[in-house]
DNA sequence: CGCGGCCTTGAGCAACATCAACAATAGTGG
DNA sequence: CCACTATTGTTGATGTTGCTCAAGGCCGCG
C-alpha cells in the first residue's frame, strides 16, 4: 500500500494494479459448485434473463461481460452494474416476483446455472454457500451505491473517468499481467450513457476531450490508458475506493 | 390484492396501499435475533456509523429512520439509501476494510447489534440467518438500482415524486391503518436533493409546483398527499415496482 | 464494395445550478 | 410565554452543463 515511488506515478499505480502473474483460466471464479447440467452459453447481444422474468434460478457468471439494467416505459434505459467472470446474478427465491432488471450479455458468455429450486439442498452440502452468496451481494450494493453518488454527484467528464477506471481496474484483477494499458472494452458509447446517465452524443463530446488530453483513448471498444495517474485525477477517487473494486 | 373500488382512484389506490390493520410495534421487524446486550439508541442528526469506519458489527434497525451516504472529497454528498425498522444495516466482515458509506440517524434510533464475531456462531444455531441476510441484501441492491435508474434517467420532477412515492410507501407498510395521507417524514429539501442528485434550490422549485399542482404537500418535515394517483404517474411507476418496495 | 451500425461534429436550447437576499419555522434559554 | 438564533425554506436573476436535432463520416462485416 506504501512504498512503491514509481517515477511519474504517485504510487497508487503500482499498488492498484500490480503485475503478478496469475491464473489465465476462469478457475478462480467459480464461488458456486458447478453442476455438469448447469453450464450455458449465451451470445452477445442476448438477454439472460429479462425485465419481469421470473427467475427461478441463480447464474454464476463464468466467463464474459453482462450489463444489468432497468428501461422506463418510454424506452429510456439505465445500465445498474456491469458483471464480470464470478459475479452472481439473478433474483433470489422469494424476493419474489419479477426481476425489475434485465441481464444483457455484452460479449458471448458463459454462465453456470443453479436453479433455485436447488438452492437449499445446496446450502445443505455447503453451510458456507449462503454467506458467500451474501458477500456477493454486499459487494454488488457497494458498486451500485458507488455508481449513485457518481451519477449523483459527478460532472460528466468524472462519471466518464469513473466509469472506465472502474472497468479497468476489476477486468485487469482477473487478467493482471496482460499488457496493462489496453484492453477490449465490449462497449458502445450509447452503453457508456446509458451506465452514466448521459447522451451517446454527450459521451462521444467527454471521449474526445480525453483523447485529446492525452489521458485516454477509447475508439471501437478498444481502450487504452494513456496517463494513469491523471485518469484517478480525473475520476476523483480515493485509492481505497480502487481497492474496494477488487475484492470478492 | 383486487376489489377495492373507491371513487376517484384508478384501483392502484387500494392494492398499493392495504388499509388493513397490523400490528404498531415493531415486533415483526427484527430479521435477526434480538440479544439484550444489543440495544443502542442513537439520536437524530448522529452518525450510527461513518465512512472509514472498520465495521465490527452489523445493525438490525428497531427503530427510526436511518439515511445511508456517500461522500466526495469536496463535500458533495449522496444519499444511497433510506433505511427503515427491519433493515440491515453495516458492513460485513472480510468485505473487509473500510465503510465506503456512513449512515445518519435522521430521527432518534434504536437498533440491536450483531458484532461480526458473534455472526458465524449465531449461524450455526440459526442456520437461516445467512440467508435471510442475502435476501435483505439483494433487495437493498434491488432498491439501489431503482434510484440509479431515477438519477440516471428521470427529470427532477419525476426524481423526487418518486422518491416520495417510495418512503411513503415503505412507511405506510409499517403502519397501515394510520391517517393515509399524512406523515412526518424527517428529511429536509437539502437531504432530498442529495438523494435525488438535485440541489435544494431546485428540490424547493419541484415541491413548490407540486403542491401548486395539488399532488403532494410538503412543509417542513410535514408530508400530505393530496393526489395520489397522479403521483404515481408524475412518479412514472408501474405497480409492480411499487409492490417490490414492500417486499422484505 | 455496399450496407448498417456506430461514431463525430455543429448549432440551438432546456434543465438545472449558482449566487444572493430574504422569510418562515422551530428550538433555546430567559 | 417571549425573544433570540440557527436552521430551513423561498424566490429571483443569471450562468453552465448537457440535451436535442440533424447531417455526415467511419468502421466492420457480409
Amino acid at each position: 500500500m506504501t512504498r512503491c515511488p514509481r517515477s511519474t506515478s504517485t504510487g497508487a499505480d503500482g499498488a492498484l494494479w500490480p503485475a503478478a502473474a496469475a491464473p489465465s483460466s476462469t478457475e478462480g471464479y467459480r464461488l458456486l459448485p458447478r453442476y455438469r447440467l448447469g453450464d450455458r452459453k449465451i451470445e452477445a447481444g442476448r438477454d439472460l434473463f429479462s425485465v419481469g422474468s421470473t427467475g427461478n434460478a441463480i447464474f454464476n457468471l463464468i466467463d464474459g461481460w453482462v450489463a444489468l439494467y432497468t428501461q422506463l416505459e418510454d424506452g429510456r434505459r439505465q445500465i445498474v452494474q456491469f458483471a464480470l467472470p464470478g459475479a452472481i446474478l439473478g433474483v433470489l427465491p422469494s424476493n419474489r416476483s419479477q426481476a425489475t432488471f434485465g441481464a444483457l450479455a455484452l460479449t458471448d458468455v458463459v454462465v453456470s446455472v443453479i436453479p433455485n429450486s436447488m438452492l437449499a439442498t445446496l446450502s445443505r452440502d455447503e453451510p458456507e454457500l449462503p454467506m458467500r452468496l451474501a458477500r456477493s451481494l454486499a459487494r454488488d450494493c457497494s458498486l451500485a451505491f458507488d455508481h449513485l453518488t457518481s451519477i449523483g454527484r459527478r460532472s460528466a467528464r468524472e462519471r466518464v473517468a469513473h466509469l472506465i477506471l472502474e472497468l479497468f481496474t476489476r477486468y485487469r484483477a482477473q487478467w493482471p499481467g496482460n499488457r496493462i494499458e489496453e484492453m477490449l472494452l465490449p462497449l458502445t458509447q450509447e452503453q457508456i450513457g446509458d451506465a452514466t446517465g448521459l447522451t451517446s452524443v454527450h459521451v462521444n463530446r467527454v471521449l474526445s476531450g480525453l483523447r485529446k488530453e492525452r489521458i485516454v483513448e477509447f475508439h471501437y471498444r478498444r481502450l487504452r490508458i494513456l496517463d494513469p495517474d491523471r485518469l484517478i485525477e480525473v475520476a476523483g477517487v480515493e485509492p481505497e475506493v480502487v481497492t474496494a473494486w477488487l475484492e470478492r
